[in-house]
DNA sequence: ATAGGGTTAG
């Protein structure tokens, strides 16, 4: 299964970039000086050459010289054809279409071609079809090269042409050039259904969802791709609730929803951890037909994982007979933040060796944090290291996050903080958030001050950082440091999060509670529920961990604050509204504390209920009084 | 011909 891990002592690599060395014992390095000196020739004659002969010559001498996929060259020559005032068709186009894998600066060397030459529509021809071959791989990066020919476009008329203001709209959003987009979209005097989108598109990837409702609204005419830009849009601003609404409203109004619009809510229900809706637009999609398409599965497979049914999320995962990289690491991230770090390292090396899909650093998070969550440091290790090693990708600040979590967590704080420190480039939040998580855990206050320090400085206003900060002081009982954390988060004007849980009753309706929470209008039965289930707890031995406290107060107040925890509110009411031996689920915002995480394994044995939780960390599936998270949460 | 889609730590 997992191959043995050959490290065993917590090696602080740098990986160095592995760049071709062509020098060994036997050979000399003279090739690639050979190539070197060539490449700096060819410069030379581009810049030098004279007309359209003298081009046509270096383009000769380049191509015998092995550089015929040379983007960096060609663009060079074409730009020097298009200052020299040669037509476009047929030489320099030709000399474009030689090369088979043309990056972004020789398309833009091409397109800045065309519109020199006041080619307008055969610029945007072109710069239609490098967009549908960026999709395929070529650098995403619009050079300023383009976004330069945009506006000499812009400038030179066209405003009268549908179809070529709706590019420049486009093209003027992929550049993230949102401004000039809608000054475009101003200009025309007739707008379709596209223009709008567009526009709506390019508010909602700027994160104002505020103003691309407001353009959606006055649009005059609404289609499909219309509703959904609004669907994904929510959802890939965290507003999953938004999301679903739209949805509904989009069927209500009788507008075709499509795979597309689907996927769109597939992702707010991920977000929210829906289990009635996400069935629903399961059971949707395989009356279509189209639950086991790409893009449709892999969606579900993030879904699935991301409501607590992993089991179905594997379902999904084993139909699909078209697997990519988010496929697989949908998967396998679902696989480990339910524990089951086992399986996720088994589907990656299956990944590896069964499947042409090649791990991306999103992957190497998934197959880390599996580890983490799992305590396996040695596997960790083993994983962390064959990245670079056998697959090339350099580790990010990110990969680094996890080794620390991963250390961290098991107690190896030193090594922890030491990777911190020789690792390249500058640690960010995450690496610093990692390593005070785990101070948390392990109750250091003395590392917890220097990350917390660093964190402060990174990232000022994030309030987790303070409380975890004030939670270690308030776990020591060093009281006055708390008053001092605290002290600085007022003078910051931060606020804690209230502390909120998420329980979706099976009618698909969803039930907010809050901390302390009295507003739902079933909360004397919740209390009650509560008393009851308390009253029985203690009898089966649970005694109330007043240390998950973090205030200076007396044990009675502990207690009463302990009861008022927002997932202890959904509990009594997931009892209340489920019999005997059916599933509880919880969606919480927090960390769950561990009084909490205690009740929760004596209620599932005690109230014979499965219970899950999905904090947001991981899955804790609570079942015959034990949790699945083992202790690492 | 031009608009909407899925994976990421603490």
């Amino acid at each position: 299964m997992v191959p043995r891990p050959h490290l065993n002592t917590i090696a602080v690599t740098i990986p160095t970039a592995r760049l071709p060395i062509p020098c060994t014992a036997s050979r000399c390095c003279s090739p690639y000086i050979h190539q070197a000196a060539a490449e700096s020739q060819l410069i030379s004659a581009i810049d030098a050459s004279n007309g359209l002969l003298h081009a046509r010559e270096t383009h000769a001498r380049l191509l015998r010289l092995g550089f015929r996929d040379s983007s960096f060259l060609l663009a060079k020559l074409l730009r020097r054809l298009a200052e020299h005032g040669i037509p476009m068709d047929p030489y320099p186009r030709l000399v474009f279409s030689q090369v088979r894998h043309p990056n972004s600066f020789l398309w833009t060397s091409l397109i800045r071609g065309y519109s020199l030459r006041g080619q307008l529509q055969q610029a945007l021809l072109h710069f239609a079809s490098m967009r549908r071959h960026e999709s395929c791989g070529v650098a995403k990066s619009l050079g300023s090269g383009t976004q330069l020919h945009a506006q000499t476009i812009f400038i030179g008329g066209f405003n009268s042409d549908l179809y070529v203001q709706n590019t420049l709209i486009g093209m003027y959003v992929e550049c993230g050039e949102l401004a000039l987009a809608h000054k475009v979209f101003d200009k025309m005097s007739v707008r379709d259904v596209i223009s709008w989108t567009s526009l709506i598109v390019a508010y909602s990837r700027s994160g104002n969802m505020g103003l691309a409702g407001e353009l959606f609204e006055q649009a005059p005419e609404k289609d499909t791709v219309a509703w959904t830009a609004m669907v994904s849009g929510f959802a890939q601003n965290a507003r999953p609730r938004d999301s679903l609404t739209f949805f509904r409203r989009m069927k209500e109004e009788g507008v075709e929803t499509d795979d597309v619009t689907l996927v769109g809510v597939i992702s707010a229900c991920a977000q929210l951890g829906a289990v009635m809706e996400a069935k629903k637009i399961s059971d949707d999609l395989h009356r279509r037909g189209s639950h086991r398409g790409l893009v449709v599965g892999s969606a579900l497979v993030d879904m699935f994982g991301k409501c607590g049914l992993i089991d179905e999320a594997r379902r999904v995962f084993d139909a699909m007979e078209e697997k990519n990289v988010y496929t697989y690491s949908a998967m396998i991230v679902g696989l480990a933040a339910h524990g089951q770090a086992k399986d996720a390292l088994k589907l990656f090396e299956e990944m590896v060796t069964k499947s042409s899909v090649k791990p991306n650093r999103v992957t190497f998070v998934g197959v880390l944090t599996a580890c983490s969550h799992a305590g396996l440091v040695e596997e960790g290790h083993y994983y962390f290291e064959t990245m670079w090693d056998r697959h090339a990708i350099v580790p990010s600040a990110d990969h680094y996050a996890c080794m620390v979590d991963l250390l961290g967590r098991a107690g190896l704080l030193e090594e922890a903080h030491a990777l911190v420190n020789s690792m390249p480039g500058e640690p960010h939040g995450g690496v610093w958030g990692a390593l005070l998580g785990a101070c948390r855990i392990h109750g250091n206050a003395e590392i917890a001050e220097v990350a917390a320090e660093s964190l402060f400085k990174l990232e000022p206003h994030a309030i987790g950082n303070y409380i975890v900060l004030s939670n270690v002081y308030a776990q020591a009982g060093m009281w006055e440091k708390v008053l001092k954390v605290r002290g600085l988060m007022r003078e910051r004007g931060l606020r804690k999060n209230p502390g909120c849980s998420l329980m979706e009753t099976k009618d698909g309706a969803l039930h907010e509670f809050f901390a302390g929470d009295v507003s739902h209008p079933r909360t004397n039965e919740i209390k009650a529920a509560l008393e009851e289930l308390l009253g029985k707890l203690k009898v089966a031995g649970y005694v109330p961990n007043l240390s998950s406290v973090y205030y200076d107060v007396s044990d009675g107040e502990k207690e009463r604050l302990l009861k008022g925890h927002s997932e202890k509110l959904a509990l009594a009411f997931g009892i209340l509204t489920t019999g005997v031996g059916q599933t509880i689920r919880i969606v919480k915002n927090l960390r769950v504390c561990d009084d909490c995480h205690s009740v929760m394994c004596f209620a599932s044995s005690v109230a014979e209920r499965k219970i899950v939780i999905r904090d947001n960390l991981r899955f804790h599936h609570f079942q015959d009084g034990v949790c699945s998270c083992g202790g690492f949460w």
